[in-house]
DNA sequence: TCGTAGTACTACGAGAAGTAGTACTACACG
DNA sequence: CGTGTAGTACTACTTCTCGTAGTACTACGA
């Protein structure tokens, strides 16, 4: 998986915000306030889609895209990456553990819980 | 925070392999694999101060090199960026949590123990 | 005083991402 | 049945980052 830029991103996130496919006009209006050429938003669809972010399928002679992940699969995949950068897997994990709020440091818990008890 | 590119990231890895600042010299040869000219390197270390990665000071007529940041500290800052990537962090959270394999799990599980009972 | 280590500055090429124009196609409607 | 239009495919230009390195200047030590 690769890094997005700062506009593939905004167009993946208006694709997040969708439950089903979406029109590259969909995509397009949603952005209206870039004030970005149609084409433009059909250049960074078709790219994320040769990078593999989003799939597409046809409709009559339109695509339909729709993310190829879920948002909380890229976000833990990105997490993934970052991990990775490290030999010392574990420091890191500490470290992030010791780090975050306390807040998300509960769910972090609760997920782990769940995870051992199936 | 920014990304590294690859030569950055070795140099980053050659500044973490010490334990005190480090010359432009002593990175040469670190990557002397490389067969990376001296200047490369300079250039390399210029931009990462520039980007706050390392810190330097003057030794003489050269200058020292230190990471700004532990690795660890630098992958719990790169999951904490993946993490601002949503707006549903927990949910993000949960994902990574069920994810991440039962030996990390339990890293993260007790460091997490450990948070709360300082 | 002169060689050398070291720096500062500049530069260039490649690749990614933002941006958009142009040319072609196929369907709907008159 | 012809034609306008929505939509696509292809191409292109620009900017930025990173890898890579050369050149010119400086200061110290022998």
């Amino acid at each position: 998986m690769g890094k997005l830029g700062e506009l593939e991103r905004a167009v993946m996130d208006a694709l997040w915000g969708r439950d089903s496919p979406v029109s590259v006009r969909a995509v397009h209006e949603a952005l209206a306030d870039r004030g970005l050429a149609y084409t433009t938003v059909m250049t960074v669809l078709s790219r994320l889609a040769d990078k593999g972010f989003v799939r597409r399928e046809r409709d009559g002679r339109a695509w339909l895209y729709a993310p190829a992940a879920s948002r909380d699969q890229y976000v833990a995949e990105l997490m993934f990456e970052a991990l990775g950068e490290t030999g010392d897997r574990d420091g890191a994990l500490t470290h992030f553990a010791q780090a975050v709020s306390a807040e998300e440091a509960d769910v972090l818990r609760k997920a782990l819980t769940r995870k051992r008890r199936p």
